[in-house]
RNA sequence: GGGUAACUAGCUCAAUGGUAGAGCAUCGGACUCUUAAUCCGUUGGUUCAGGGUUCGAGUCCCUGGUCACCCA
């Protein structure tokens, strides 16, 4: 005891939350005589003369420190007045270590008869308020340690977003997948229609950017041989920021070659499925006080039908961009900067139907005008063979066959370039080396990425995606 | 990008244009079964920043900042 503010170590033998379940049953005034070594961030203290009680809190929960001043100086005979040393040097936030036996008060408390304690580590701050807690979203999202501190919720969240992550990999794996990373720095940001963030190497003197997807090379992968191969990892989109978007976010993306994107909406379907219920125990999830039911099969429905029944707009019907804008207009859209016919059922569906969402629903075979590496549709011209899937009206995962012909890719790139050149910011250039490996031949594989944030948010029940990512970007505070 | 609102003590919040406050936390004291312990006392402020109106601004006006929500 005193002098040394910070401790090197504790040995612990149990945790707050083994003690609570071990002792669930424990009478009160009954004691048992165990001895068990602890140690926690003191979270509230009521202190009378000769006795004390401490609420102690560790990674798994909370118990109650149950500290008589006859038994601590039994425990610690070469302290000099222990109790009162304690009463005096300890604060709200400090870590104590403690040695004891347990015990339920008689008011009914499980509780460590505390024998012998140490301060570990001196807290020089004060915590927030212990009843109102800390409520400011800034402060909680820029100082995300008292928010774990304080919140113990915060604590579940990140937790559950472990287990997601960890049970997706493990999903993967069983299936014979393979993660293998790719480069975050690259020399041309390619493989999703999105703007980057720009750096610098020095020494090469070169610009690169940081990946806004993983696809371009994962699939170079599938070239190699790897024929299941994933990634999770983060990316990043010099994009605005919202409940939605956080400019770095995880993505995972998945190919698997010889399948098509039938076999990859089942994949998809079963993965969240599986995850969602080890880590919830149940596919009806609530999130913001609507169930959502993840039971599958998931609804598959195309995006015509989609547009059509929200809109009575059969796109099937129209021959050029003039029809379906006068048509359109007549609703109440204006699509007169739609180039083609593609993007203005694109344009329709995003307006109209999106949002309504709400239940897992596969939307399928988009205009080949938006998706520049996705295959053609076997059998309807002008579209790919492509799904999104929506939950919550949010876009969670996007997946499709692979365009796999190196000719037709070069040719959607070329279309790309020319509107990268016409000022668009988010259109992406032409992979050489990308075309190169397709032309050693790419067998038929499907891809898909899903926003892990956005499941995460669904299973933890957040409304922003700064309440699922540790430390979210702000701006800075002065 | 547009709109709305908030910003005051460490935390949660008050304060008709007229002396900046409360609870908790801090600090000191009393107290051997508390659960937001209680009781007595104490400390604590560039009212987000900068300008303006006014005898006088936390309050009204303008500009900016951050966060939140809604819209695009």
């Amino acid at each position: 005891m005193g002098g040394v503010p910070y401790a090197y170590e504790w040995r612990v033998s149990h945790h707050t939350q083994e003690l609570q379940s071990q002792f669930g049953d424990l009478a009160a005034g009954e004691e048992v005589d165990l001895s068990v070594a602890i140690a926690g961030r003191i979270l509230i203290r009521r202190v009378f003369g000769k006795l004390a009680f401490f609420t102690l809190q560790d990674e798994t929960g909370v118990i109650q420190l149950y500290l008589d001043k006859k038994a601590i100086e039994a425990g610690m005979p070469e302290a000099e007045n222990p109790f009162q040393q304690l009463k005096q040097l300890t604060d709200i936030g400090d870590i104590l270590g403690v040695r004891g036996t347990i015990k339920r008060t008689e008011k009914g408390e499980l509780s460590v008869y505390v024998q012998q304690f140490q301060i570990l580590t001196k807290s020089l701050l004060p915590l927030p308020d212990k009843w109102h807690g800390l409520t400011d979203t800034e402060k909680r999202y820029r100082q995300r340690y008292v928010d774990l501190i304080v919140n113990p919720e915060v604590r579940q969240t990140f937790r559950r977003r472990a287990q997601i992550t960890a049970g997706i990999r493990r999903y993967l794996e069983k299936l014979d997948f393979l993660e293998i990373e790719t480069p975050v720095l690259q020399t041309e940001a390619g493989g999703a229609e999105a703007r980057p963030f720009i750096t610098h190497h020095n020494t090469l003197d070169m610009q690169l950017y940081l990946r806004i997807a993983t696809e371009l090379h994962l699939k170079r992968l599938v070239v190699g041989g790897f024929e299941r191969v994933f990634e999770m990892g983060r990316i990043f989109r010099n994009e605005g920021i919202s409940t939605r978007h956080n400019p770095e976010f995880t993505s995972i993306e998945a190919y698997m070659a010889y399948g098509d994107y039938m076999a990859m909406m089942e994949l998809t379907e079963n993965l969240m499925a599986t995850v969602t219920e080890e880590v919830l125990g149940t596919l009806e999830v609530d999130y913001q006080g609507t169930t959502i039911n993840l039971t599958t099969p998931w609804r598959r429905v195309t995006m015509h039908e989609l547009v059509k029944e929200e809109t009575g707009l059969d796109f099937t019907k129209f021959t050029s961009v003039a029809e379906a804008i006068t048509a359109a207009a007549a609703i109440g859209l204006d699509l007169e900067d739609c180039p083609t016919l593609g993007n203005a059922l694109n344009e329709v569906f995003e307006a109209r139907c999106e949002a309504k969402l709400t239940q897992p629903t596969f939307v399928t075979d988009y205009p080949v005008e938006i998706s520049p590496l996705a295959k053609p549709h076997r059998s309807k011209t002008g579209l790919v063979e492509r799904f999104e899937l929506f939950i919550v009206g949010r876009e969670t995962a996007n997946g499709f066959s692979e365009l796999t012909d190196p000719i037709d890719q070069r040719a959607r790139f070329e279309l790309q370039a020319a509107k990268k050149a016409a000022g668009d910011l988010e259109a992406q250039g032409v992979d050489e080396d990308f075309l190169t490996a397709l032309e050693y031949g790419m067998p038929p594989t499907v891809g898909m990425g899903m926003g892990i944030d956005r499941f995460v948010m669904l299973l933890t029940n957040s409304p922003s995606i700064r309440d699922v990512i540790a430390f979210p970007l702000l701006k800075s505070a002065d």
